[in-house]
DNA sequence: TCAGCTGATGTTCATTTGCACTCGCCTACA
DNA sequence: TGTAGGCGAGTGCAAATGAACATCAGCTGA
């Protein structure tokens, strides 16, 4: 809960087991030799690292991913910028897509810049693995939406201490009487607009099913998913579900959400969707025909669906 | 010669082998599987991306290497910024210190800005680990000094073609008249004034010994090194020498390079000096005396050994 | 006070990785 | 056309790595 004490030591020890592996080419028991510390604690230290993103492995090249792929989509679909990352079906989309996301930040934010950022299991780790570049560059963060909880945890994880600023609500509230008491409360209407001020704001892009997180999280009962879906849902971002031509359509439950709108977003520039997956390419091509998002980044297999898609 | 036709297909494949073996944790024969290449080819792969500054790992700390030391470098010398890597008898000092200036330099350098570079083995293995992200990033490059043999080594290791500006010139030339005569040749005058307007400027220290980079690319013959040495010399930067205050000695020697010399240096900020190792001890320290540099990229030994003077 | 639990550290072993060596193909030159 | 030389690709082995399991210290709560 409080400030672990050895936080700090670990973090320059690791940086420096890092810098000796990584950049000296010892191998781990050389490492432990030089540092007096056991062969097996480099290792953990190490992975320790790479999983909190302090170790960050970047790959230098204009065709990160597939160069062609990118400009096609970008001509597609008239986005300022994007990114694909390479098919695997072994670790899971989500994780693959936070993790090129924050990549792509890391490489875009200056220092002093802020970033705002939506919701989902996708943004979640996006968030983790920024923490340690966030910190070092002194980035600002604001939330989307209400539902602190999940940022929270990304960010304790990553040491992320400064400059984090979180509307301090639910997602969705009870009442929309309630939701719109919040929304008209002052601290958080400027939070907001802070949020939609951000030099880049990051949103996560939601499916319609019953394991959407939405609904893991509780934020939606399951059963309320299929009357979206005949109501013309094709998917959701910040909870505001969208119809296939990326339009709002208007359900009951969004006077509930505390957040952020589409017409805001769609408003706003440097918008970054960040989702992949088969289940995922109907709500990012209706997301993207609403002309939402500016920037995409998306996996291999994805993108050349979404290709398809437009092309027929 | 000309371009390699598998240039391009082998630099998409190695970020893809990257992505695959570093962010997705894959095994190196896991990848061979996906990419349909056998196992040893991923590993060679690998190899050739980590040493060409493609795959590059990243330390996201604060304190990476010493922030305390850092910071008393920073304060001692009124230096703007300072890095200092941890300690390491088993790699090359210069190598490694290359390798942080290139890291520092990928933080700092924003699409669109320029870099213009010295002289010196450090300078050369630092250029090599920018390529990529400097191609990426459209990086103008600029030559302080004649002597482009070295430069282009390492950027045609990098493939880092466009936007290089090298002062098509010997460093040192025969006669002082020659000298004179190219400083004020107008396409020549042109580029130095541009490469002191870069956005940093990255220089290499050197020192006095037989073995310098100055003495063994045959600049400077062996045996002029001793009356240097006499002369008050403690060290050279752009083949420049000084005194232990960091004042140029005005040897005969400076009329006949071909270059920016220290007190143009000086006038200029965000002057980056990239040096480590015993032998340093004393050029650096001289440099920093002289207030030649405003950013230092070191080692640990040396920083410690540098206070250590400084204070006493 | 002590049992139980949590989290850190150490040991062992299977897997992974890099390296030296070998093989085969291509090229250049007689 | 033959042959030597060079270069890239694959095999086997030893080192390195990471995961499972075991141990231990420190803390919590009865």
């Amino acid at each position: 809960m409080m400030e672990q004490p050895q936080s700090a030591t670990d973090d320059a020890l690791m940086a420096r087991v890092a810098w000796l592996y990584y950049n000296d080419g010892l191998t781990q028991s050389e490492v432990g030799d030089i540092l007096n510390i056991s062969r097996i604690k480099v290792s953990r230290l190490l992975d320790a690292g790479r999983s909190s993103g302090l170790i960050q492995v970047r790959i230098n090249s204009r065709q990160q991913g597939c160069l062609e792929l990118e400009t096609r989509m970008r001509q597609q679909f008239d986005l300022s910028d994007c990114r694909v990352i390479p098919e695997s079906s072994v670790a899971d989309v989500n994780l693959r897509v936070g993790q090129a996301a924050a990549q792509y930040l890391m490489q875009k934010l200056a220092p002093g810049e802020t970033l705002s950022v939506g919701w989902g299991e996708t943004i979640t780790h996006s968030i983790r693995m920024l923490g340690h570049t966030a910190q070092e560059r002194g980035i600002g963060l604001y939330s989307l939406t209400g539902g602190v909880q999940t940022y929270v945890e990304g960010m304790r994880e990553a040491n992320w201490h400064r400059n984090i600023n979180i509307i301090p609500a639910p997602l969705v509230v009870s009442t929309p009487e309630l939701a719109r008491a919040l929304m008209q409360e002052p601290s958080i209407a400027a939070l907001m607009a802070q949020a939609l001020e951000a030099d880049y704001k990051l949103v996560g892009i939601g499916g319609l099913s019953e394991s959407a997180t939405v609904v893991t999280q509780g934020y939606i009962p399951a059963g309320e998913i299929d009357p979206l879906r005949r109501g013309g849902a094709r998917g959701d971002i910040l909870c505001r579900f969208y119809d296939r031509r990326g339009q709002d359509i208007g359900v009951p439950l969004h006077d509930r959400v505390v957040g952020v709108d589409l017409e805001q977003l769609r408003a706003s520039d440097r918008v970054i969707g960040a989702a992949g997956g088969p289940s995922k390419t109907g709500p990012i091509l209706s997301a993207l025909r609403g002309e939402i998002l500016d920037i995409l980044i998306t996996d291999e297999p994805t993108a050349l669906a979404l290709l398809d898609a437009a092309e027929a």
